[in-house]
RNA sequence: GGUGGGUUGGCCGAGAGGCGAGGCAACGGACUGCAAAUCCGUGUACACGGGUUCAAAUCCCGUACCCACCUCCA
């Protein structure tokens, strides 16, 4: 079995073969740091995270570069318009990601470089291009230096479309661009921005355009060339059809696979365009756990749109509670001196997603089996292989609830618990009287009241048990 | 104008020529004092119109509607 990919740059499913054996290298696009991160902002770092993960749990020796872009105009201007300087802006949305990034347990990358910490990279790389005739400074005097699209004829093999269909952007300034469609490499300072916000180089002060960040990183941490670039549907042009062509322009192969995660729209439109606060991470935690947000992004598949909404989020986080259910009665039953059970994926689980990260078979996969171990757990077996293969799979789709990055609060749950428990255990006591004197009335009222109290309570047949709703 | 994607049962969401992914909801059954939980069972779903084929949700042609990208975008 070998995990294939769809390749965005061939529109095909394509095998994985890495450039080096047994080793995988990832650079994905991360985010610009100019606001709140929504739903649709963390579903790259989920669906990414996930393919992490998959490679990691199939033996690959994988560094996986994220980046952070913390210098652009967007950051600029909201930071201008907030009174403020622009990297406090940048700072505090980079520390807001970070955080949203946590509580849906997307592990850290091998290194998340910033922009602004690459610039000699990047001026580097500019000089290169320069010099290999692919980029120019600009004859306007003002400090800007473009990729010169014409001296490129592959220009466009990414995202499949030819130069001269382009529609030059409207808003687009041709300052001293040979061609509107050269884009800018590096951006000479204006004196509406901040000093702060530029940097010394050969054609004056100035900072980077956005795309050389992501190609002059990729290569510094992980060579000329390198396995898969990721990002999301968007990225695909402008973003990685620039990257692209900078690096190869400047002689390097850059990456083998392209893959673009597409949208999750609200009200049919990305989300960019109808943002409303309730759809930034901290709101949607407020009403449910990461780990159900998780779940309802990782049962989708990475490439289909999703059109978010909260009965949609309701629905999948019952449907994962069944899971999590499964798991506390397994662990109930089985006790906690019960032998454990070499964790193993099912191969079904394996083949869905070695088919393009096939999450949602998986997570079929993942169902059949939680049923298979209710089912032994209502016939009195050994669930223990079941328990172990969900286990398993939910490891590797960064949904086990036993995971601690799944917070730090166990402790306090704990002594809550075990205080709601010395107040039940009275009520369950006088309902269980009122059981054997077959006095059903009293014994659904105390059901009725701990209800009320937001307490469950299932009769088994090892006794009453209850559960926090 | 160019490029690409989509339309699947009450809902969410897979699949990509032939055995009905999975989840949520609903209904029936088992279990239960009744519930809950769990298990078993129940569905003639593929936007529309043609065509190809022994066989089409899947391929081809056409139509409708929706969305994205074309140098700010996850």
């Amino acid at each position: 079995m070998t995990f294939r990919i769809y390749d965005s740059a061939t529109r095909e499913v394509r095998d994985f073969v890495p450039l080096v054996e047994g080793k995988a290298s990832l650079y994905v696009c991360g985010l610009t740091v100019q606001s709140e991160p929504h739903v649709g902002h963390v579903r790259s770092g989920v669906n990414f995270d996930v393919l992490q993960r998959w490679l990691r749990h199939r033996g690959y020796e994988t560094t996986f570069i994220r980046n952070v872009t913390d210098i652009d105009d967007k950051i600029l201007l909201k930071a201008r318009d907030q009174g403020r300087p622009w990297y406090n802006l940048a700072y505090e949305m980079h520390r807001e990601l970070a955080q949203a990034y946590a509580s849906l347990n997307v592990a850290a990358p091998t290194y998340e470089p910033a922009a602004t910490g690459h610039i000699p990279e990047m001026v580097e790389l500019i000089a290169e291009l320069i010099e290999r005739g692919h980029a120019y400074p600009a004859e306007d005097g003002s400090g800007d230096v473009y990729f010169d699209v014409r001296t490129w004829s592959a220009y466009g093999e990414l995202s499949g479309q030819k130069v001269e269909d382009m529609v030059a952007a409207e808003d687009a300034d041709p300052r001293g661009k040979r061609d509107a469609r050269d884009f800018a490499l590096w951006k000479g300072r204006k004196d509406s921005e901040p000093e702060t916000a530029s940097w010394p180089s050969p054609w004056g002060r100035g900072r980077p355009g956005w795309h050389i960040e992501c190609t002059a990183m990729a290569g510094k941490y992980l060579g000329d060339a390198f396995d898969i670039h990721g990002g999301g549907l968007d990225l695909r042009f402008p973003h990685h059809e620039n990257e692209l062509a900078q690096a190869r322009a400047a002689g390097r192969p850059f990456s083998t696979y392209w893959m673009h995660n597409a949208w999750i729209t609200t009200a049919g439109e990305k989300m960019s365009k109808s943002l409303g606060n309730s759809l930034t991470i901290p709101a949607v935690l407020q009403r449910f756990r990461g780990i159900e947000l998780r779940y309802y992004l990782v049962a989708a598949h990475y490439r289909s749109h999703v059109e978010f909404s909260f009965e949609a989020l309701e629905e999948a986080a019952v449907g994962f509670r069944r899971i999590e259910h499964f798991l506390e009665r397994a662990a109930q039953a089985r006790g906690t001196d019960s032998e454990p059970v070499e964790a193993r994926v099912p191969d079904a689980f394996a083949a869905s997603m070695d088919d393009d990260l096939g999450t949602p078979g998986a997570v079929a996969v993942l169902y059949d089996t939680v049923r298979e171990g209710n089912r032994q757990l209502a016939a009195g077996e050994d669930p223990s292989l079941s328990v172990a293969a969900v286990v398993a799979m939910l490891d590797v789709l960064g949904l086990n609830p036993a995971d601690p990055a799944w917070g730090s609060t166990a402790q306090d749950d704990d002594k809550a618990v075990a205080a709601v428990g010395a107040l039940v255990a009275g009520l369950l006591e006088q309902r269980a009287a009122a059981r054997v004197a077959k006095d059903w009335a009293r014994a659904d009222e105390i059901r009725d009241q701990l209800k009320a109290a937001g307490i469950d309570l299932e009769d088994t047949p090892d006794g009453p048990k209850w559960s926090l709703s």
